[in-house]
RNA sequence: GCCGGGGUGGCGGAACGGUAGACGCAGGGGACUUAAAAUCCCCCGGGCUUUGGCCCAUGUGGGUUCGAAUCCCACCCCCGGCACCA
C-alpha cells in the first residue's frame, strides 16, 4: 500500500518508492529454481549496451524502453518475462577510450558500469539485476575462451594468413571501417595492407543454410535483406583457362586449383575463374588476375616483369577500402602471358588490374567486355577489342557496343550456341565444358570467414599455445579462464603484433600437451564473439560450472522476441546465428536459430540529424528524468512516432505526456477509494475500444498509437469537466502500465490492490458486443464530393440512408444537377450518389 | 550505381480504397489570479464567401476506380545500408 498518499502527482516520490519496493520483493528477479521450472517462458532480450563513460544516452534508453514496453505486456499477459541487461564492455572502442584519458580500462570499466546500472534502474526496466553480465569479467570469458574451443575443436576454427589495414602511425590494426577513403579515420595517414596470420572461423561453411533459415524467421524485413546481401549467394561456375608457356611445377601446382582438381591439361597449368556468366565465354577476349595472386610471377615474362612488379607493389601499398572505389579509373598492367580461350580457342593475353580482389571467387576472371560493364571500362582504357556475344531484341549480331549489354538476350557469335537465350545457354555452356573437364557448376559468396584475432590488448585471449613440438595445442578447458593480465602498458606498437606479446612473464608457459617450453597466443578475440553468445549465458549466469546450462536453455531459448538497432543487421545478427548453428551441430544445443523474432528500433533524430556530439545535439537524459520522471520519459519516447521508424525529438514536446499523466493521477485519484459503479455506457463503450485497439497495437509495437488512443479515451472520460467513475478508469490502469510502470503501480495500489500489477495477468479484456455504437454518422458524397453527413442507426438499410440522405438540404442541392445514376453504399461509412 | 525506408498543416505524426490531418507540440484568444506559474475553455492547412457554403490541398506527372495519401506506371527529392563481388 503507498504509504505517501499525496494528493497531487509528484513523479519521483513515486518512482523512487516502486523501485524499492520491485527490489525488495524481487519482482523482476528470478531464483535458479524459477529458471529451472517455467510455466509460461518469454525470453524478452534487447540488444546489451557497450557501457561509454558518457553514460546512457536517450538512444540507448527509446531502445529498452521499446524492449522493456512490449516485455511488461507480455508479463500482463500471463507470461513469465525474463528480460536480462549487460554490458558488451571489451573492444577497441573501450580501449581507444582508455588511451585517450590515460585511465586503466581495468578501472575505467567498472565505473561506467556502476553509472549504467545506476541510470538503467532509474528509468525502470524489469530487468533481473540477478542475472546481469559483463563480458570483460573472467567468469564470462572464460565461456567466450571455452566457446573458441568448441569451435577449434569441430573443426571450425582455423589460423591462416590474411591482409589487414595497417595504420603506421597508430601502429595498429583497423578495421574496415576505421579507413576512410585510404586514411586512418583518427589520425588521416594512409593506410597500408599488412599480412599476418590470424584466427577465422569457417562461417563459409554455412553461407547456405544462414541463407535459407532466413525464410523461417519473424524479423524485420530490411534486416533480412540486409543478411541476404551480405551473404550474397551467386550461381555459376569455375572454368578452366589452359595456360600458355608456364611449366607447370609443383610449387605452382600447390597454388593455383581452388576446386582441387584438374590442375593441368595436356601439360598445360590450368587457370581458374569463377563467372556468373558462363554464357558469354566466346566474348572472353583477356583474363586480368588480382595483384595479389599467385599466378601472376609465372605468367609474367622478362620484358614486362618490371612493370608488373611496380604495379603490385603499389597495389600493395594502398589500403584495401581505396581499392574498391569503384569510381577510380580502371588501372593494370599486362603480364606478356596468354591463355588459351577453351571456347574459341584463341589465344588471349592475361592482365594484372587491381579491379579484381583477391578475396573473392579465385582471384581471377576471365573478361568480357561486350557484357561486363567494368571489363568495357577497361578495354576502353586500354584499347581492347570489345565483341558482342549476346544480341538484346533490338540487337543484331554485328551491332556495336558502345557500353557494356548485361540484359537479356540471344547468343551470337558463339559457335553451335547461337540463337540460345541467354539463361539457357549458362546451362548449356557449362555442361558441355564440363564433359571437356573444363569447367564445374559453382555456388560462391560474398561472405568471408569471420576473422576473430585482434592485434589489440582489451579482449579475451585467445586459448592457444604454441609449443615447437606439438605446434597449436589448444588450452585445456579446466584450465580456462586464460586470465587478461594488467598491463599498464597496452598501447599497440609497430610491430603488429599484440601488447601482450611484451609480457614475457605471461605468454611463457608449457605445453599442455608435452610439458615443454612453449608461448602463448598473444591476439585476443573479437568482440563481436563476446556478443554472439552472450544470450545463452544469461539465464544461466548462476552456475559456474557451465556456459549454459541444458535444461534451462531448453526451457527459455530460443529468445522469444528481440529488440535491438539496424546497425547490427549483419554481424551482430549473423554471428549469433552462426554460433548458435554451429554450437548445434557440436551437440551443445538443441535449436539452431537464436532469435525467433527480431525487430528493429528507428532512430531517434533531434534538430534534423542523429544524436551525436559533434552534432551538438544530444539530449542528456539524467536531469529529464529528474524534473518530468522516468514514466513521463518514456512515454514521451514512445509517442514520438512509430518505434520501428524512430521519431524527431523536440525538447517541448514532453508537456504532452506529462499533462496526461497529470491529468490521469488528477482523474483517478479522487475516486479511488469510491466503489465500483457502472461506467457510462457512452463511456464504457470508448473503453472497450480502446482496449480492443490497444490490445491489438502493443505486441505489433505501434506504441504511439496506442498511448494516442489512451489519451483519447481520457479525454472522453473528462469531457465537459465530468467526474470519472472507478469502473472506467481502472481497466486503463494496465494498458498503460507497460509505459508507466511507476504511475500505473501507485495507482493500482491506490485502487486497493495488494500485489503488484505485474504478478497477474492484469491486461484487461474487451467484450466486442460493448464496442459497438448504436448509431453512426454517415458521410454523404455526390459525384465523389462530400456534401453532408447524415446520422442513423447501425446497419440502417440503403433505402432509409437514402431517403435521409436526400432530406439534406446540401446534399438535396447538388442532386439537382442531374439524373441520379447510380448508388454506392457501403453500410455505417458513406453514401456516394453518383448524378449526371 | 544497387538494395531498403520515406515525402501529409508551423512541427512530430493519424488515417481496412470510403468524412485527410486522430493524438500531441508550438502558436493565438479567453477564464481564474494583484501578478506569474499551474489549471480550465475556445480557435488553429490555404483561398474565396452573401457565413448557406464553395474551391484548392497528402513530392511531381499520368492511369485504374463511383471514390486514391492509400493501388499501378514514370519521374524528383530526403534518410539509412552496401558498393569494382566477376
Amino acid at each position: 500500500m503507498p504509504d505517501d498518499r499525496s494528493e497531487w502527482y509528484d513523479p519521483s516520490a513515486v518512482e523512487t518508492r516502486w523501485q524499492a519496493r520491485w527490489e525488495a520483493r524481487g519482482t523482476n528477479a528470478y531464483s535458479t529454481d524459477e529458471l529451472r521450472s517455467p510455466e509460461r517462458p518469454f525470453y524478452n532480450l534487447m540488444m546489451f549496451p557497450y557501457p561509454s563513460a558518457e553514460g546512457l544516452h536517450v538512444g540507448n534508453i527509446y531502445a529498452f524502453t521499446g524492449a522493456d514496453v512490449h516485455g511488461r505486456f507480455q508479463q500482463l499477459q500471463g507470461h513469465q518475462v525474463f528480460e536480462p541487461i549487460g554490458f558488451d564492455a571489451f573492444g577497441i572502442h573501450s580501449e581507444n577510450f582508455a588511451l585517450k584519458v590515460g585511465t586503466h580500462p581495468m578501472e575505467l570499466i567498472p565505473a561506467n558500469v556502476a553509472n549504467f546500472t545506476r541510470q538503467l534502474r532509474r528509468i525502470g526496466g524489469m530487468f533481473d539485476w540477478a542475472h546481469t553480465l559483463d563480458t570483460t569479467h573472467p567468469d564470462y570469458y572464460r565461456w567466450t575462451q571455452w566457446l573458441f574451443l568448441q569451435l577449434y575443436k569441430g573443426g571450425l576454427a582455423e589460423r591462416k594468413e590474411a591482409p589487414v589495414n595497417w595504420c603506421p602511425s597508430c601502429m595498429t590494426v583497423l578495421a574496415n571501417e576505421q579507413v576512410v577513403s585510404g586514411l586512418c579515420e583518427r589520425c588521416d595517414s594512409a593506410v597500408e595492407q599488412r599480412r599476418i596470420a590470424q584466427w577465422f572461423f569457417r562461417i563459409t561453411d554455412y553461407a547456405q543454410r544462414l541463407l535459407d533459415n532466413l525464410e523461417t524467421l519473424d524479423w524485420s524485413e530490411t534486416t533480412k535483406k540486409a543478411q541476404r546481401n551480405w551473404i550474397g549467394r551467386s550461381e555459376g561456375a569455375l572454368l578452366r583457362f589452359p595456360v600458355l608457356g608456364v611449366e607447370p611445377t609443383s610449387d605452382l601446382l600447390e597454388s593455383v586449383s581452388e576446386s582441387g582438381e584438374g590442375k593441368t591439361r595436356e601439360g598445360h597449368l590450368l587457370l581458374e575463374v569463377f563467372t556468373t556468366r558462363p554464357d558469354t565465354i566466346f566474348g572472353a577476349t583477356y583474363m586480368v588476375l588480382a595483384p595479389e595472386h599467385p599466378l601472376v610471377d609465372a605468367l609474367t615474362t622478362s620484358e614486362q616483369r618490371e612493370a608488373v612488379q611496380s604495379y603490385r607493389e603499389k597495389a600493395a601499398r594502398m589500403d584495401l577500402v581505396a581499392r574498391k572505389k569503384e569510381e577510380k579509373e580502371k588501372t593494370g598492367v599486362f603480364t606478356g602471358g596468354y591463355c588459351r580461350n577453351p571456347a574459341t580457342g584463341e589465344e588471349i593475353p592475361v592482365w594484372v588490374a587491381d579491379y579484381v580482389l583477391m578475396e573473392y571467387g579465385t582471384g581471377a576472371i576471365m573478361a568480357v567486355p561486350g557484357h561486363d560493364e567494368r571489363d568495357f571500362q577497361f578495354a576502353r582504357t586500354f584499347e581492347l577489342p570489345v565483341p558482342r556475344v549476346v544480341a538484346g531484341p533490338e540487337h543484331q549480331a554485328d551491332t556495336p557496343l558502345d557500353e557494356a549489354y548485361t540484359g537479356p538476350g540471344r547468343l551470337v557469335n558463339s559457335g553451335d550456341f547461337d540463337g540460345m537465350e541467354v539463361e539457357v545457354g549458362k546451362a548449356k555452356i557449362t555442361a558441355w565444358l564440363e564433359e571437356k573437364d573444363l569447367a564445374v557448376a559453382r555456388v560462391n559468396y560474398r561472405l568471408h570467414d569471420w576473422c576473430i584475432s585482434r592485434q589489440r590488448y582489451w579482449g579475451p585471449p585467445i586459448p592457444i599455445v604454441y609449443c615447437d613440438r606439438c605446434g597449436a595445442v589448444p588450452v585445456p578447458e579446466d584450465q580456462l579462464p586464460v586470465v587478461l593480465p594488467r598491463v599498464e602498458d597496452f598501447k599497440p606498437d609497430d610491430s603488429g603484433v599484440s601488447p601482450l606479446a611484451r609480457v614475457r612473464e605471461w605468454y611463457e608457459t608449457e605445453c599442455p600437451e608435452c610439458g615443454s617450453d612453449a608461448r602463448r597466443e598473444t591476439d585476443v578475440s573479437d568482440t563481436f564473439l563476446d556478443s554472439a553468445w552472450y544470450f545463452l549465458r544469461y539465464p544461466s549466469t548462476d552456475l559456474d560450472d557451465v556456459a549454459f546450462d541444458p535444461e534451462i536453455t531448453r526451457s527459455w531459448l530460443p529468445v522469444d522476441c528481440y529488440i535491438g538497432g539496424n546497425e547490427h543487421a549483419v554481424l551482430h545478427l549473423l554471428y549469433s546465428r552462426f554460433i548458435t548453428m554451429a554450437l548445434k551441430d557440436l551437440g551443445h544445443l538443441d535449436f539452431e536459430e537464436p532469435f525467433t523474432r527480431f525487430r528493429a528500433h528507428g532512430l531517434i533524430i533531434r534538430e534534423g540529424s542523429k544524436m551525436s556530439k559533434s552534432k551538438g545535439n544530444v539530449v542528456v537524459p539524467d536531469p529529464i528524468i529528474e524534473e518530468y520522471g522516468a514514466d513521463t520519459f518514456r512515454l514521451y519516447l514512445m509517442f514520438l512516432g512509430p518505434f520501428e521508424e524512430g521519431g524527431d525529438y523536440r525538447d517541448s514536446g514532453i508537456q504532452g505526456p506529462f499533462g496526461f499523466l497529470k491529468r490521469l493521477w488528477d482523474t483517478v485519484v479522487p475516486v479511488a477509494d469510491l466503489d465500483g459503479d457502472d461506467p457510462d455506457p457512452d463511456v464504457e463503450r470508448k473503453l472497450h475500444q480502446t482496449i480492443e485497439q490497444v490490445t491489438a497495437q502493443v505486441p505489433e509495437l505501434g506504441y504511439n498509437t496506442s498511448i494516442a488512443a489512451m489519451m483519447e479515451y481520457l479525454n472522453v472520460v473528462r469531457a465537459e469537466g465530468r467526474r470519472a467513475r472507478r469502473g472506467e478508469v481502472e481497466p486503463l490502469i494496465p494498458l498503460l502500465a507497460p509505459f508507466c510502470p511507476h504511475i500505473a503501480e501507485e495507482l493500482w495500489a491506490r485502487l486497493g490492490h495488494d500485489e503488484s500489477i505485474f504478478e497477474g495477468a492484469n491486461w484487461p479484456d474487451f467484450d466486442p458486443v460493448k464496442t459497438q455504437e448504436d448509431r453512426v454518422t454517415l458521410a454523404v458524397q455526390v459525384n465523389g464530393k462530400l456534401r453532408g453527413t447524415v446520422e442513423l442507426p447501425t446497419g440502417a438499410a440503403e433505402d432509409d440512408a437514402l431517403a435521409l440522405a436526400r432530406a439534406e438540404p446540401n446534399v438535396a442541392r447538388h442532386l439537382d444537377d442531374g439524373e441520379l445514376r447510380r448508388v454506392i453504399y457501403v453500410p455505417d461509412r458513406l453514401l456516394n450518389l453518383v448524378v449526371g
